[in-house]
RNA sequence: GCCCGCCUGAUGGAAUGGUAGACAUAGCGGACUUAAAAUCCGCAGCCCGCAAGGGCGUGGGGGUUCGAGUCCCCCGGCGGGCACCA
């Protein structure tokens, strides 16, 4: 910013940010104001504020800053509660885009890794955070996987390690295993080419193990957000039905009967075919004598294996010929069909079609012409004239063309159903649940080795303690597709550690979640010679407030509380549950610009005569389309780099800019006024501390027995530190940062009437009170506005407790009422502060506009909400 | 497709079921200045009216209530997640 002084006036007129935020920054790291022990003294009371840890792209982009901006003025402000406040930084520092690095540039990934620290790292700490550094990791350092690598195998010691087969996307060209999201549109993203599932066996974690304690236990969650709670609840997907097995009319191989399973046993007299997804075995067996058969899965297998694309397909089978009796009627046969919206990990990976009360098979049998039998009468229908057309009927009703079940209310004919599978022997009522283990294998070099040794003859073990860690090789070849651990020439080869035979290595590296499962268990011990200490972690888990983006609502979360669990369960932790408190923040947005050739710009290149006005390129002058406002991306070009911002404004403005926007759980629009407008404020702050130094008296002199326009700014003051402290406590920032805008306000009222003596006194408590209200949002400004305040103060306001309002000024006198007549407003009156009721009701009603509205009418009611509202009723 | 959210002036938003629009941004008018920037003061939901006042108004439609931005139902738009992005 160009906003140099005029020649002659004082250096001070002005707030150097620039200057004056790396001298604090300076000051409290000098105190050790930060750093907490990792077992604290036994009188502290402990307050763990975690953000989640960055992935080390390069740069900090605007959606950290609003992270560990809202973190760090929650750490900020139960520090000055008197809270010995945990709060530290890493580095989530294993990922695909290291090795896109690699392959693309040549770079290896740990340099590329730690180089991406470093740069990150001197943002971070130009933000002035509240920051215990000494903690910091990253997950990529062996001292933390090698930890990882225990944890590991203690769990598989512990019976929650599995092998099984599961499926990948598999590029053929390329001859790598594909992430959903390098799959586009059906294709690899590199090599175009369609991609084929493939079946591999893979380590996974038996997160199921836990799914009804998971469940269960979000019930004890009170400060998580409702939505995350519903979300994982419905992920977990508890659900009460029965499996059903069906009969096959002659057997397939040597396949008899096809199991299902369902929610909705009531409606089994309703079913039209039986549908088994393409990777079932009945449809393997098939297929072995039935080329149409091979040929659809074939093509379903292009399909990859991304929930929301299988879904979203258009709904398509193959008839297989082959027939199932039905359980309940006799002699009936229906048809089996393939079909590629059945999904193999829920349930059996089979399903009975009842296409009148279920969408999707209504779909497929229209698709197909097969019989749709209602079975479910809507109350109050009439059973001769209900008929499906395109829409299922899938709400409770009475059971009809239903056999024995006729009569009955869905939810008995279901328990009528099941008894009735039960006694048959044709199946059981079961719970089942959406939840599956949680799959870790990845064939990747820039991740965790999982630390197991495949023998041919002793089968898969582990990896010795004192072999451990299993340290990624240096010298690996990202010239070659695949993975790199799998063809580097002698990582792999090791003896087995239990008959000393020539054996192979694990190639599989472990999924990133993993490492992000358990780092806040780390950071109690960051340089523990075992995965954690004891009573690091039982003095500071769970995490007291844990922050960050919506986006992982399910998964992190999820795999975090079941990790802990695990780690309970193997003696490294007392806790089930990690965070106590969840706050999930919104996106950061900006408006996108295309130029006249359509390419995406930059908001820099970009000039605005107006909100809402006409936009130019700056430098060609050619108009620019201005379009939507969308979360920043490096590919719409609407980003904005703190850096810059930092350095044009200093980070304490970027931080209040942050807070004032907008609620922190909603998505906010970065918008250069709005900066400009908090920088503003800085500035106002400054000033109004500058200008009344002088003429302050000093601290502690004479507020108490203020009157007249000085016990109103005391009164504005001390409403500011409750209003304040609510707001904080809610994580409503931008009301907090609206209460301190009216308190600069209020005291900017007074500047005239600064001589008068009381005033003077009211205005420096008010301007104290400023100062520390605004900390925990822009530190550096307050310290120096304390050290103009109190100069010569030995502590800084990092360091001093958080304000008490005075109760005497918080009570107001008299109070403002809405009248209302029909619910509509009227006028409103004054009242003193402990009037009683009827004397309320009749000023009320003696109001000019009240009986003008009243007009002559009947009152038959009068509600009076006291310090609110008086509503007649006529 | 399925699960979960969000929608209030020009803009971001405020509002225990009780005066809708606090606070801020942009805008307009004024003061200061040779001028500009900065700063300070004032205006401001929409419509009718000189005013007093009245009508309308929180994505659309319906409902509950003395009273709905807030609770319930339906619809629309936008966003997050969908298990190998982190």
């Amino acid at each position: 910013m160009n906003d140099t002084s005029p020649a002659g006036a004082p250096a001070a007129a002005r707030y150097d940010a620039r200057s004056a935020e790396p001298r604090w920054q300076a000051a409290w790291e000098a105190r050790g104001a930060f750093a907490v022990p990792d077992v604290p003294p036994p009188d502290a009371r402990k307050y763990y504020v975690l953000e989640m840890f960055p992935y080390p792209s390069g740069k900090i982009h605007m959606g950290h800053v609003r992270n560990y901006t809202l973190g760090d003025v929650v750490a900020r402000y139960k520090r000055a509660r008197g809270h010995l406040v945990l709060h530290p930084m890493g580095w989530d520092a294993f990922g695909l885009p290291a090795e896109n690095a690699a392959r693309e540039r040549g770079v290896h990934p740990a340099k590329w890794t730690y180089e991406n620290i470093a740069a990150m790292r001197a943002e971070l700490k130009r933000m002035g955070l509240s920051l215990d550094w000494s903690r910091e990791f990253a997950t990529c350092d062996p001292e933390y996987y090698g930890q990882q690598q225990r944890l590991f195998l203690d769990f598989w010691r512990a019976g929650l390690v599995e092998r099984k087969e599961s499926w990948v996307n598999w590029d053929p060209v390329d001859g790598t295993v594909l992430a959903n999201e390098q799959v586009i549109d059906g294709r690899g993203w590199r090599s175009g080419a369609p991609v084929e599932k493939r079946q591999l066996s893979q380590w996974f974690l038996s997160i199921t193990k836990y799914a009804p304690e998971l469940l269960d236990a979000l019930g004890t969650l009170d400060r998580w957000p409702e939505r995350v709670k519903l979300m994982q609840a419905n992920w977990i997907g508890r659900s009460e039905g029965a499996r059903v097995r069906f009969a096959l009319t002659e057997p397939v191989r040597d396949i008899r009967e096809v199991e299902v399973f369902t929610t909705r046993p009531d409606t089994l007299f309703g079913m039209s075919f039986l549908a088994v997804a393409p990777e079932h075995p009945l449809a393997a067996a098939v297929a072995e004598r039935n080329a149409g058969a091979a040929g659809f899965i074939a093509e379903c297998r292009r399909m990859g294996t991304s929930e929301a694309a299988i879904e979203q397909a258009e709904k398509r089978g193959f008839d297989t010929g082959l027939r199932v009796a039905h359980p309940f009627v006799e002699g009936a046969g229906f048809p089996v069909w393939i079909a590629n919206f059945v999904l193999m990990e829920y349930g059996t990976g089979a399903i009975f079609g009842c296409p009148s009360e279920d969408q999707r098979d209504l779909d497929f049998a229209r698709k197909y012409g097969l019989r749709v039998l209602p079975v479910v009468l809507p109350t109050g229908a009439d059973p001769a004239a209900h008929s499906i057309g395109d829409t299922a009927f899938t709400g409770d009703g009475t059971i009809f063309n239903s056999g024995f079940l006729d009569g009955l209310s869905t939810g008995d004919a279901k328990r009528a159903a099941i008894k009735a599978l039960e006694e048959r022997g044709a199946g059981d009522g079961v719970v089942n649940w959406r939840l599956r283990d949680w799959g870790v294998s990845r064939q990747r070099y820039w991740g965790c080795p999982i630390p197991v040794i495949h023998c041919e003859a002793c089968g898969a073990q582990p990896v010795p303690a004192n072999q451990l860690p299993v340290k990624l090789p240096d010298d690996v070849d990202f010239s070659r597709p695949g993975n790199p651990l799998d063809h580097h020439p002698t990582w792999k080869h090791v003896d087995c550690p239990s008959c000393g035979e020539p054996a192979r290595r694990e190639t599989d590296t472990c999924d990133t979640f993993v490492d992000s499962s358990w780092y806040f268990a780390r950071f109690c011990s960051p340089r523990a010679a075992a995965p954690v200490t004891r009573e690091a972690v039982d003095a500071w888990l769970p995490v007291d407030q844990y922050i960050g983006g919506i986006e992982h609502a399910i998964l992190h979360l999820l795999y975090s509380r079941f990790f802990t669990r695990a780690m309970m369960a193997t003696g490294h932790a007392s806790v089930a549950e990690p965070f106590a408190g969840l706050f999930t923040q919104g996106m950061v947005t900006h408006e996108s610009y295309r130029g006249a050739d359509g390419r995406w710009l930059y908001p820099e290149e970009v000039e605005r005569a107006a909100e809402g006005g006409a936009a130019l390129h700056r430098e060609t002058r050619e108009p620019v389309t201005v379009g939507r406002v969308e979360a920043m991306s490096k590919s719409k070009r609407n980003t904005v780099d703190p850096g810059a911002i930092i350095e044009r404004y200093g980070a304490d403005t970027a931080r209040w800019f942050i807070l004032s926007d907008n609620p922190p759980e909603r998505d906010m629009e970065w918008t250069e006024s709005g900066v400009a407008g908090a920088h503003r404020f800085t500035q106002r702050l400054y000033r109004l501390v500058v200008g009344a130094v002088p003429g302050l008296p000093p601290p502690g002199t004479g507020a108490a027995d203020a009157t007249g326009a000085a016990r109103r700014l005391r009164q504005a003051a001390h409403r500011s530190i409750a209003a304040v402290t609510e707001a904080l406590e809610t994580f409503a920032f931008n009301s907090a940062v609206a209460r301190i805008h009216e308190l600069a306000n209020a005291i900017g009222d007074t500047e005239a009437a600064a001589a008068d003596r009381g005033m003077a006194s009211a205005r420096r408590e008010a301007l104290e009170i400023a100062t520390r209200l605004v900390a925990p949002m822009m530190p550096h400004l307050a310290e120096e506005l304390w050290a103009m305040l109190r100069p010569g103060e030995a502590a800084l306001v990092a360091e001093l407790p958080w304000l008490e309002a005075d109760p005497a000024l918080l009570a107001t006198e008299t109070v403002t009422l809405a009248v209302q007549v029909l619910g509509k407003l009227r006028a409103t009156i004054e009242v003193p502060a402990g009037a009683d009721e009827a004397t309320i009701l009749a000023q009320a009603e003696a109001e000019e506009n009240v009986r003008r509205a009243i007009d002559g009418r009947p009152v038959r009611k009068r509600i009076h909400v006291p310090g609110r509202v008086v509503n007649f009723v006529v």
